[in-house]
DNA sequence: GCTTTCGGTTGTATAGTACAACAGTTCTTT
DNA sequence: AAAGAACTGTTGTACTATACAACCGAAAGC
């Protein structure tokens, strides 16, 4: 499907005339989303490491993860982000050499183990988290409060909406 | 530093009651911005890598960029991308290595090389353009066009604000 | 019981990135 | 004008994040 059309296809010349064209054709949203959330993924990873360089980096998210819904197992993490088992496995290695994560046995399946913040985790994380808000609050120290909830909710939206693009028959 | 709490701190208490609570708590959107910004920014990659490995990089970006403003430097790209040099140039000689940009001496300054799309790189471009804007139209086939614009409007915005929370005093 | 499936680890490879050191140019300052 | 500072870009090195494939042990199905 879509003749999404090389640069500027005729894709859009259809739209009866009688509607009144103050939104931007969706093509010019759509590539603007696109875009942007793409330059927003290089930054951000920059800025995180510039923010705390401490913690080894992305595995803050999966830390993060893990002290919210403990006692989740890898593989869980890893159909969650989307990520291959191996790189999930190296990083909780690093989490718990890290003394951030233990892992522990399950005791009715021997094959998977229990995921659990340790103490020292959720201190890491609870001091990265205020970093972090702190740099996301400055920048957005101006939108308004209706402004950052909509914001929110149409980034949730997107991500909910199945993994990237791939069918997803929920 | 910090005690901005491991998962939902007081910090959020000292809101006027008389204010209608309608609306979540800046901390909270500011909160799941970051997070979700973040966990798109994993699937961006493994998504553009599914859509599009052929031009072997994230360095389509780049070559978008120089497609846009044909003729800008390197070190524009690092600037507006908050990359270091050295990863521009080699993204850039990868580039150049598969024939997508040329990289042309300026005459009246011989450190600066200004950079050029190729016909091979404009179509390249044009290729991934549509493929990735077919996934994503996809995913975002059933948004409206008004929340489509708004949210094009707030990553514009919200990327537009200066280089990832760094002071900046342009 | 044997085979398949599941959860996880390890080997290997690649992309992307940074930092530091360097080379050639241009601008500034004396 | 010579010396030095500032700028543009490249190269050496290292590290993180990631995937894929091969594997091991445990559990489930036949």
């Amino acid at each position: 499907m879509s003749d999404a059309g090389t640069e500027a296809t005729p894709a859009t010349a259809h739209e009866p005339p009688h509607e009144p064209p103050r939104e931007p054709p969706r093509e010019a949203s759509v590539d603007v989303i696109q875009r942007e959330l793409t330059a927003f993924a290089r930054r951000a990873r920059a800025a995180a490491a510039r923010v705390h360089p401490e913690i080894p980096l992305v595995s803050y998210t999966l830390l993060s993860h893990i002290a919210e819904r403990s006692g989740c197992r890898a593989t869980d993490l890893a159909a969650h982000y989307l990520l291959d088992k191996s790189t999930v496995s190296r990083q909780l290695g690093g989490l718990e050499k890290l003394g951030l994560v233990e892992r522990r046995p399950a005791p009715e399946d021997h094959r998977v183990q229990v995921l659990h913040p340790t103490e020292a985790g959720l201190t890491v994380l609870a001091t990265a988290q205020a970093n972090r808000l702190a740099a996301y609050q400055e920048r957005l120290k101006d939108w308004s409060g209706e402004d950052l909830a909509r914001f929110a909710d149409y980034l949730l939206r997107y991500n909910a909406e199945g993994p990237a693009g791939l069918p997803d028959p929920r």
